[in-house]
DNA sequence: ACAATTAGGAACCAATTGGTACAAAACAAA
DNA sequence: TTTGTTTTGTACCAATTGGTTCCTAATTGT
């Protein structure tokens, strides 16, 4: 019917989300977020809306892309019980020894704009609770483990997911701490 | 030898603490920084310099008074043992159920400017150690339960501390978990 | 009293902010 | 090919940004 886009959403949404992710939003500006999509101010506002839209959209994309990945991983049972895929989540996503770690997006969301912004504050905790979720579902895959009632489990569940964004906090002043097997192990009553 | 100054240097460190602790650091403006401090340009240029150094002070001010009670409720020997001190941060500090929650300033701070400021991210990450040391002490003091060996303790408090932060970070989506006793007490070995 | 020195405050500034207007261009349907 | 619709890029905008200038007022040492 008429002229059709000539950029990929996906692709622009993901280098939004790259972008926020790295320097936050209101360090971000119009240019550097347009580089960053890869296109004109123009086609960013005839698509988006406004700065704050385009944000809510990365956080979105995140949900999909990254959280959904570490929830996959989480619920995988090929990558061992249920305290490995634990183990791996952390390893994964936490503590790498990077110059300028950008840490978790969910986090830098709901500390930046939580408390100011009602939508990013739905998101960012739905995030934190699918994380949660997934992370009491592994739980409940450890064989050979004593099961833990499920109070129990669900406090274990919270305990590790605020430990997890806290670390994932820590890392951004470059403190990096190598010591996460034991830490968890710690907590997964698993000998290092 | 010269006009004196006419404000309370601490009174207005503090209220930029104030202000830079429930704003962030680039979403408060001069102006506001200005009015929480309760002084004009011209006084502020001439006493802090720039926007940046202000927020450095007011970072140290934070280390000085908050960070600094914080320690001294942990190792204060009068107000239980160190389980019970513990427990007591995390109900002072913790998960108000404010309709805005500032969160804490520390957190704040290094995730907003950790990967990017140096001198922000050197002062949030030792005053996150110093945090961590007083948690390690407060675990030494647990009169009638087992002492763990050292590097345990160590790990132990490197949880308590992540959790804290992570604790802080999530309190800010308004999601108030009042459930932190018995989140503590798991980790604690202690039951609610 | 007076000089020296510093605080205070308003006017001012260049640069940057997020956002808009609009015309040219590219496509689909007829 | 013409018409209608949508994208794209550029020029533009008012408002706000952090920061400076500079003059006046206030205080102390002599």
């Amino acid at each position: 019917m008429a002229r059709p886009r000539e950029f990929d959403m996906d692709t622009a949404v993901d280098g939004a989300m790259q972008i926020f992710w790295r320097l936050g939003y209101s360090a971000t500006n119009l240019p550097d977020l347009l580089h960053a999509m890869g296109l004109s101010r123009g086609s960013f506002y005839k698509a988006f809306g406004d700065k704050h839209s385009a944000y809510l959209a990365a956080l979105d994309h995140y949900d999909r892309t990254c959280m959904g990945s570490a929830v996959a991983l989480l619920s995988d049972r090929s990558k061992g019980d249920g305290a490995e895929r634990i183990l791996k989540l952390f390893e994964q996503t936490g503590c790498g020894e990077d110059a300028a770690p950008r840490g978790c997006f969910v986090c830098n969301a709901m500390v930046e704009l939580g408390p100011h912004d009602e939508s990013v504050a739905k998101r960012t905790a739905a995030m934190s609770n699918r994380l949660q979720t997934a992370i009491f579902d592994a739980l409940g895959d450890m064989p050979g483990r004593r099961m833990d009632d499920f109070a129990s489990r669900h406090r274990k569940a919270a305990i590790i997911a605020r430990l997890y964004l806290g670390a994932q906090a820590m890392s951004k002043t470059g403190n990096a701490d190598a010591d996460w097997k034991n830490l968890l192990g710690e907590l997964l009553d698993r000998p290092a």
